[in-house]
DNA sequence: TGGGTTAGCGCG
DNA sequence: AAAGCGCGCTAACCCA
């Protein structure tokens, strides 16, 4: 049974920080009453040093005496044990200004060790794994919302708020010898280090110009409103409704919202668009391939629309915008197709920004997931998601290109953005980790799409000088995708249905088979590649996992192989989760060597997106932390691509590109 | 009403 | 029938 001693007045406080001074091993939990530190009240503070559980009631405690456990907090010596460690980090950082070191994570370790298994990470799963023991749920203390000056807790609730820091403990060697086991050292290192830039990321937030975007309110609801009253008008005057519905707001025929209801209704007009598994589907790319095919046949059974958007819209900027979009010719699809993009943007983006405004800060503060994606170790963000802002073309595209929402994100006063960002790394990391010379060759001396799109597809116009321009730029995009693409596992089918919409407009069109060809041509420029992205299919099939640079590993489940589908899916799983992973190492690597070097009040880092991160720095640092910046992030591919190490210098500042951006014009 | 799933789409 | 990787968010939809 374990000691349990509540802490609920000074001098038992002091007598418990005299004791964990000398603690070598700390299991750290707390208990508030929310998630945002900015907003939530601390209720409680549990520490076990391995004899005793201590449960500080902050509803008793003065909160100014959690400055004391800084050094306890911040010393080397003791390592800190608890599950899903940056949300304490935050915690004692708001509190106190402490900022936790030497770090275990279960929940991180866990996520780790066991990355693409699809397992439960929580505190509950993780013991009943490891410690075969079943926590009570029902039983163990829940505050969210509590009311604060209503509660008290019972000697129930602080035994298992108590465990909560004793279970981390328990774990703590069983989880470092399966880190020993799987020779995770290397990346277990690196994975607790960055949960302090991590924590410091959401607890720093992002400005955002709430006015910014409040303005885009009125004219993204007007496009979204003008082409769905179009869309069911072109529908009801064509015969494709089955009822109408009068209301305050007007009248309509179908739910534009749901692409089933869509999708049927422009069935009863010979409208049928179909995915391979032969399924009524609106999306994008199957819209696309539709509307292409049906353009070639034109003048067989192809019925013409005459539809003039002008005609049914007052509006001629939204009837100017749906004219062009995407390039479909059937109108229907069209109108339907942006107005799903537009929607998206209002409901996604617009709106979904606004919500997350904090409203102690007046910053948005995502989550930043060090290990979201577990399978391959990348970051993931939520709560907003930060990391699939719409880009500008985006806007563009949709007829809304004075608006921007990534430019709504701003540096706050006496700020700026730097901006840094590898480009192109997953070709690097392909060429580096598979060491062909010529891949890397062409990446380093000249531009690698370019020639791809001379070798492989065999369009010969293009030249350095004029890639830019149309059409050769249309070609290079496809040579573009076709290289992507290879390094994801593509096949021959997907290849031809995508450079088939890509290249529609020059006439260019494949069946499969042509495409497997294209795909066999590209392995015959890069035999190295092939090797390699073939031996790493054959890892995960017949091993069960794949390293990335650093030894991280991915797993599958190799049960699941006798499903031949599932098997395939593992080989393509398999040529790229090293190639993420060791992209998504070397970012966190830079994290983490920058963090270091950083002047914290004069530099944050406040967003990663994979291969990009961004710092918030003062204007007189600026110049000094984008350097910092360049060169934590040309160590980083240094220390994780060693083949590489003379090569780098070759492409200083341009495949490590600091960018300036001052977002701050006030 | 509330939770879980699906379709679709935003990003790298 | 399934055939490019990795994520998160919204709305619709289904079921209890």
């Amino acid at each position: 049974m374990i000691d349990v001693k509540v802490i609920n007045e000074a001098y038992q406080f002091d007598m418990m920080i005299k004791q964990l001074e000398n603690a070598k091993i700390l299991g750290v939990d707390t208990e508030t009453t929310g998630l945002d530190p900015y907003t939530y009240h601390p209720l409680m503070i549990s520490l076990y040093d391995s004899t005793t559980a201590f449960v500080v009631d902050l509803l008793k405690i003065d909160h100014k005496k959690i400055k004391q456990l800084k050094p306890i907090l911040e010393s080397p010596e003791i390592i800190k044990v608890g599950h899903n460690l940056s949300y304490e980090w935050k915690f004692f950082y708001h509190l106190g200004r402490i900022e936790m070191i030497n770090m275990h994570d279960v929940m991180l370790v866990d996520r780790m060790n066991y990355a693409g298994l699809q397992m439960q990470h929580t505190l509950k799963a993780v013991v009943l794994r490891k410690l075969d023991i079943d926590m009570d749920k029902t039983i163990r203390a829940s505050f969210i919302d509590a009311d604060i000056n209503n509660l008290t807790f019972s000697e129930e609730q602080y035994y298992y708020s108590a465990m909560d820091a004793v279970y981390p403990v328990q774990m703590y060697e069983i989880q470092m010898e399966e880190i020993k086991e799987r020779k995770l050292e290397r990346i277990y290192r690196l994975e607790m280090n960055i949960i302090s830039p991590t924590a410091m990321m959401e607890y720093t937030g992002v400005y955002v110009n709430k006015s910014m975007i409040e303005q885009m309110i009125a004219p993204f609801t007007k496009f979204v409103r003008t082409a769905d009253k179009a869309l069911q008008d072109m529908l009801i005057g064509n015969g494709a409704a089955n009822s109408i519905v009068f209301s305050r707001e007007g009248y309509r025929t179908i739910n534009t919202g749901s692409s089933d209801q869509v999708a049927q209704a422009l069935e009863r007009i010979g409208i049928v668009v179909k995915n391979s598994a032969g399924k009524l589907s609106l999306k994008a790319k199957i819209v696309q391939r539709w509307d292409m095919l049906q353009r070639k046949k034109k003048g067989k059974a192809y019925k013409d629309w005459d539809i003039d958007y002008h005609e049914l819209i007052e509006d001629d900027e939204v009837a100017n915008a749906l004219d062009l979009y995407l390039g479909l010719d059937n109108p229907f699809l069209r109108a339907y197709t942006f107005l799903n993009g537009a929607r998206k943007l209002l409901s996604t983006y617009i709106y979904g920004l606004l919500d997350a405004i904090n409203p102690v800060t007046g910053k948005v503060h995502p989550y930043f997931n060090s290990l979201g994606a577990e399978a391959t170790g990348r970051y993931s963000s939520n709560g907003p998601n930060f990391q699939n802002l719409p880009n500008d073309k985006k806007l563009k595209v949709l007829g809304l290109g004075e608006y921007s929402i990534r430019k709504a994100l701003e540096a706050i006063t006496g700020r700026v953005f730097i901006i840094a960002d590898y480009s192109g790394i997953e070709l690097v990391i392909l060429a580096a980790n598979s060491g062909d010379k010529k891949l890397m060759d062409m990446i380093i001396m000249g531009d690698i799409h370019t020639e791809v799109t001379i070798y492989v597809l065999g369009y010969k116009s293009i030249t350095q000088d004029n890639r830019d321009d149309q059409p050769h730029k249309l070609w290079r995009d496809a040579a573009k995708t076709l290289s992507y693409g290879i390094a994801y596992g593509t096949t021959g089918r997907n290849i031809s249905e995508t450079l088939n919409i890509m290249l529609a407009s020059v006439g260019y069109k494949i069946d499969a088979a042509e495409g497997d060809k294209l795909i066999a041509k590209w392995f015959e420029l890069f035999p190295d590649v092939y090797a390699y992205l073939k031996s790493n299919a054959d890892k995960a099939v017949l091993k069960g996992y794949v390293t990335d640079a650093w030894g991280r590993r991915r797993f599958w489940d190799m049960e699941t192989f006798t499903n031949k589908w599932k098997l395939l899916a593992a080989q393509r799983e398999g040529m790229n989760a090293p190639i993420q992973g060791t992209s998504a190492t070397m970012t966190k690597l830079a994290i983490w060597l920058m963090w270091g070097r950083l002047k914290r009040n004069k530099a944050r880092i406040i967003i990663t997106i994979h291969d990009e991160i961004v710092v918030e720095a003062v204007e007189s640092y600026a110049v000094e932390a984008a350097q910092i910046m360049k060169e934590s992030m040309e160590q980083a591919i240094r220390e994780t691509l060693p083949e590489v190490a003379n090569v780098v210098g070759l492409y200083k500042g341009t495949s490590v590109s600091p960018k300036m951006s001052a977002r701050y014009d006030k």
